[in-house]
RNA sequence: GGUGAGGUGGCAGAGCGGUUAUGCGUUCGCCUGCAAAGCGAAUUUUAUAGGGGUUCGAAUCCCUUCCUCACCUCCA
């Protein structure tokens, strides 16, 4: 397949069998929200996508666990920054387990890799790229000639659009901390005093320490370009002197009102919230319905649209696993061959999910077009369903299933109501279909027989 | 100020030199005893920010104007 790397602006083929893939992950201080979600979502889309080609990946996601902002939320709280950081790491995985997102290969923690870390820098100041000074040890920019190839940037510009005031005891504005010194706790012991590290050390520290050197794709927000990811490669560069990853891959930003949602800006929706109204799938299809380059703008208007969406999977579900009988497969073999021909050319050509997912809506309106004229099959269904999975494995969408117990109060309920519509009794006919949707399930009658399906409870649904 | 990415029908969103993207919405039908479920047809004035240009042909390439967003500080 072919990724568009943020480094060259090329399109990168990705022709591995064994793929490396460093995510940058999440700064455990809160909870995370639906911008963290894109992020890992697509890389969780793509991961599920080299997969179901064969490849073996090896997927390495950070927590950042040691920062200002852990430390000031424990100072608030009172408490420890370990406690901090534990409790979201927690809800993480509460969050994104819900989402259906595929658990990493490795989840590093920055504290468990201060060794390396400590020995990065050691390496680096023996290198002649770090020194130390008053507050810390520092990267010497001016010694990475490559400085700002990543985000194209060219440093006589960033010193001019310098924002901040500037730190006197750096030898230049542009140099950043490897390490910085500290005399409270969290701090650790290292050759030029305690403290604690910057925090673009840990990704280098730990991507090598998991991945090796030059592993196949490096991601992360696109808000991490500058400067996270351009020090990364300062860093990680001098000491191996090879490019750090492949392919570099940037997820938009998640925008809402035109505006970036962040913590700053007191604009978030958290991945809680959201979830609590609107569930893993619809969150799954509106994060992965455009190019995962461009923003996308959070909206109930969007969400409501997805979910609509997701209730046509739904059922496309349910009258292929309840059909019966045999018939002709030509219809549907022609559908599934052309819609899953263009869902993998969408992926291929630089992971466009949009693309794919509207061959995945073909499938799905294919199918239910087949159902609606009457004519849905076990044939077909036998053709259908194995590539109506396929496709949302790699989405990573997971219909409702019925338990044994479910379905068969289920089925004894359904043969009373036909009884009872037989005789023409429809008020009690219709409390028996009320009874049912009780347990989430909606009822569609065909011709010579009622399809039930299991359909996710959704709170804004009615709204 | 610098850098980067964009501006496509009511909305979302692909295409990136020549064929209807697609979806949602809306309207009218169909199916149904009814329906919370679906299906069909129609619909979006020349849909491609404005103005030039290249070309037999441009949403797609070039120039230009305007606008939006992101990054330049922590950020997914």
């Amino acid at each position: 397949m072919r990724i568009l790397d943020t480094l060259s602006t090329k399109e990168q083929e990705i022709l591995a069998k064994n793929i490396r893939i460093y995510l940058c992950g999440v700064t455990v201080y809160d909870e995370s929200h639906i911008g963290h979600a894109r992020t890992i979502i697509v890389f969780d889309a793509l991961r599920r996508y080299l997969e179901s080609r064969g490849c073996s990946v090896n997927f390495v996601q950070n927590f950042t666990d040691v920062d200002d902002k852990i430390i000031n939320r424990a100072n608030t709280e009172g408490v420890s920054a370990l406690e901090i950081s534990t409790r979201y790491i927690d809800h993480y995985f509460e969050d994104f387990d819900r989402l259906n997102i595929k658990r990493a290969t490795t989840y590093p923690k920055a504290t468990e890799h201060i060794s390396d870390m400590i020995k990065l820098v050691q390496n680096l100041v023996d290198l002649g790229f770090a020194y130390v000074s008053k507050n810390g040890v520092y990267y010497s920019v001016s010694k990475f000639s490559e400085y700002g190839k990543l985000s194209k940037k060219k440093t006589d510009d960033l010193i001019s659009g310098t924002r901040i005031g500037i730190d006197e005891t750096k030898n230049d504005p542009l140099d950043f901390a490897l390490w910085k010194f500290a005399d409270s706790e969290p701090m650790w012991p290292s050759p030029w005093g305690n403290g604690r590290p910057g925090w673009h050390i840990e990704c280098s520290a730990m991507s090598l320490r998991y991945l090796g050197e030059e592993f196949e794709i490096h991601g992360g927000g696109r808000d991490l370009i500058f400067p996270h990811h351009e020090n990364e490669i300062a860093q990680s560069e001098a000491f191996t002197k090879k490019p750090l990853a492949k392919t570099w891959m940037h997820v938009g930003m998640v925008t809402i009102g035109g505006e970036k949602m962040s913590k700053s800006l007191g604009n978030i929706k958290s991945v809680r919230y959201v979830l609590e109204n609107w569930g893993p799938n619809v969150i799954r299809l509106f994060c992965l319905s455009g190019h995962y380059s461009k923003p996308i703008d959070y909206s109930e208007d969007l969400l409501k649209e997805n979910l609509i969406k997701w209730r046509q999977v739904e059922t496309a579900y349910y009258e292929m696993t309840m059909a019966d009988g045999t018939g002709d497969t030509s219809e549907i073999s022609s559908i599934v061959h052309e819609c899953g021909q263009e869902f993998d050319s969408a992926l291929e050509n630089d992971f466009n999910t949009s693309l794919a997912v509207s061959a995945f809506f073909k499938l799905v309106k294919g199918i239910n077009r087949i159902a609606a004229s009457e004519s849905m099959t076990t044939s077909i269904a036998g053709v259908g369903l194995p590539e109506f999975e396929r496709m949302s494995d790699i989405l990573g969408l997971s219909v409702q299933k019925v338990t044994e117990q479910e379905k068969q109060s289920i089925t004894d309920l359904l043969k009373k109501r036909e009884a009872l519509r037989d005789q023409k009794q429809y008020q009690e006919a219709d409390k028996i279909r009320d009874q049912i949707s009780q347990m989430n399930i909606v009822l569609l009658d065909h011709k010579n027989k009622t399809i039930w399906m299991k359909k996710e409870k959704i709170l804004l649904d009615a709204s």
